[in-house]
RNA sequence: CGCGGGAUGGAGCAGUUCGGUAGCUCGUCGGGCUCAUAACCCGAAGGUCGUAGGUUCAAAUCCUGCUCCCGCAACCA
């Protein structure tokens, strides 16, 4: 039976322009996503837009528009967005969606009919002109971010969540299996949340409208809680008859969530408590990546540093862009982001290394051998060795890397054996083999085993670079079954006789300095 | 004493679990090569591993104090 796998990203919020943290996330999941289906699992990849709430509700009165009219847009953004970027997504849900609010009805009634909510008193800092409700801590200097004036201690009916029913139950998730990582994080749920006491969870409100009813209380909407990460579920068809797909969420399916490090509480307490009230398996894995900080500082509007991942994808390429986000975001810690951080990999990995050597590679078939290598050959054991032990051994790394998922880690493995194969071209010397023609058999072996080593490693950076890994298939004439996941592994897959065809320039090599005074003039922009 | 993470050659990072000659990428300098995208290959310089102590035959790694940076602190990918 095939493998089932399902991998979401969080549903993001649209209160604003996609940027390249929406995407480093985002292009994580769907690396993962090709490369399981590479791998033959049957795989469901979700990702959406969570378009309730107060903020969403503000944002749409300030552009003069509906909400509903305010999220159609925004999430049509991050449609564009993921389009562009070559997102393989199989299901965008949005939280508007009528079967997601539907079942989010049932969901919320059936936690209350186990007991599980119950009608209290939400108290907290309110703002009366702005009539908004905030806690201590998002209170600015004491006063109403919003608006600056004065806050009073206010109370209004509210919905709360039982949490202590559960608390044991996810303190053993966190700390005695694999769910939440990196581990280092368990400590900061464990001893920020759990070992304090879990407070009751408040998840409705009556201080706006834009949201989903309870259904047996409509003048209370349901809080972002169960509305939003709920859509884990109602997408695959829980409590709706829209979708059919519950097999993802089943005790075979290995479910992976990929959030950053912000929303890490929601998903290893908040989440885990709402499943194991409705009585539902419990997912395999929490991965929370770090932050992409700008040259220091943390990305934000108000700094004017967002990266705009649409000029960067049309002026470099989009391949390249999901290539230096992924190489770059090491396993848990933050990483900065600069222009030059990112044209430097690209030009010093993509165009130096790995475009250099299909480039090369190609070109000596074509010199020497007029495009197709003859049939006679002298393989050379000692000398030849090393670079096929990696080159087959390498789909057995990324595999293991792949599922923690270490995804810098795999392409940095993948690119040792492009280093190596760059060195084996300087150590076979291929141009002196070619002026004797008595070592046009040795010659052949050389550049088959260069075609060889690039067919693996592209094939396994496929998922990462989809677009181009097709374009140097072309060159070095392979096909989709001698880039299937099964081949991976198996030395001379490619045919003996094989023919290769020059092509453009797969990743050219960028002018930094010039590039750098570029952006700068675009960024600055009015 | 709210919780957690970090400080490693010019830049960005790995190594710290379980102590044993300090590693990678970029940059710099020198050399080689000419198949290739001014690319590639080899070599070198450059670090008292934030700081002060302690444990040990031996500490980037373990312990203690301190300094600085960052995140979380109940809706920021």
């Amino acid at each position: 039976m095939k493998k089932i796998f399902y991998i979401t990203t969080p549903i993001y919020y649209p209160s604003g322009n996609p940027h390249i943290g929406h995407c480093y996330t985002t292009v994580a999941c769907d690396a993962i996503a090709r490369y399981k289906r590479w791998q033959g699992c049957d795989v469901m990849f979700s990702t959406g837009t969570d378009e309730h709430g107060m903020k969403i509700e503000e944002s749409a009165k300030n552009a003069g528009k509906s909400p509903q009219e305010y999220v159609d847009e925004i999430a049509e953004r991050f449609k564009r967005l993921w389009g562009f970027m070559n997102v393989s997504y199989d299901r965008f849900i949005r939280t508007t969606d009528d079967y997601h609010k539907e079942a989010v009805q049932k969901i919320f009634k059936a936690i209350y009919d186990k007991g599980y909510i119950y009608k209290g008193e939400y108290a907290g800092k309110y703002c009366v002109p702005d009539e908004s409700f905030w806690t201590e801590s998002q209170l600015v200097g004491g006063k109403c971010p919003e608006c600056g004036r004065d806050v009073i201690d206010a109370k209004e009916e509210a919905y709360f969540m039982k949490m202590s029913p559960f608390a044991e139950r996810i303190e053993k998730l966190l700390t005695e299996t694999d769910y939440l990582q990196p581990r280092a994080r368990v400590n900061e749920m464990v001893n920020n949340f759990i070992k304090p006491g879990l407070e009751d969870l408040c998840v409705s409100r009556t201080t706006f409208k834009w949201g989903i009813p309870v259904p047996f209380d409509p003048k209370h909407v349901v809080y972002v809680w169960i509305d939003a990460l709920s859509n884990y579920i109602t997408l695959l068809g829980y409590e709706n008859s829209e979708h059919d797909d519950m097999r993802f969420w089943s005790a075979d399916a290995e479910i992976t969530h990929m959030t950053a490090k912000d929303i890490v509480r929601f998903h290893s307490i908040i989440w885990i408590a709402i499943l194991l009230a409705l009585d539902l398996p419990l997912p395999k894995r929490l991965y929370s990546h770090g932050w992409f900080n700008f040259e220091g500082k943390k990305m934000s509007k108000s700094l004017g540093n967002v990266v705009d991942p649409f000029v960067l994808g049309k002026r470099y390429g989009v391949d390249s862009i999901r290539y230096q986000i992924l190489r770059d975001m090491p396993f848990g810690g933050d990483v900065d982001f600069s222009d030059e951080l990112m044209l430097t990999r690209i030009n010093a990995d993509l165009a130096n290394d790995l475009g250099n050597l299909v480039s090369r590679t190609v070109a000596m078939v074509v010199k020497y051998f007029g495009g197709t290598l003859p049939r006679d050959r002298r393989p050379d054991e000692p000398a030849d060795s090393e670079l096929i032990g990696l080159a087959s051994g390498l789909s057995a790394k990324t595999d293991g890397l792949i599922e923690i998922p270490h995804l810098s880690q795999a392409l940095a493995e993948i690119f040792a054996v492009v280093s190596r194969a760059n060195k084996y071209i300087d150590e076979t010397a291929p141009w002196i083999l070619a002026k004797d023609e008595g070592n046009k058999p040795r010659l052949a072996s050389v550049l088959y085993n260069l075609l060889e080593t690039v067919r693996i490693c592209s094939s396994l950076l496929a998922p990462f670079m989809p677009e181009t890994m097709v374009k140097v298939w072309g060159q070095i004439g392979a096909n989709a079954e001698e880039t299937a996941y099964g081949k991976a592994g198996a030395w001379g897959t490619l045919p003996k006789d094989v023919s290769v065809k020059k092509g453009d320039i797969i990743f050219p090599r960028f002018d930094i300095e010039k590039e750098l005074a570029e952006l700068e003039s675009i960024y600055n922009l009015p």
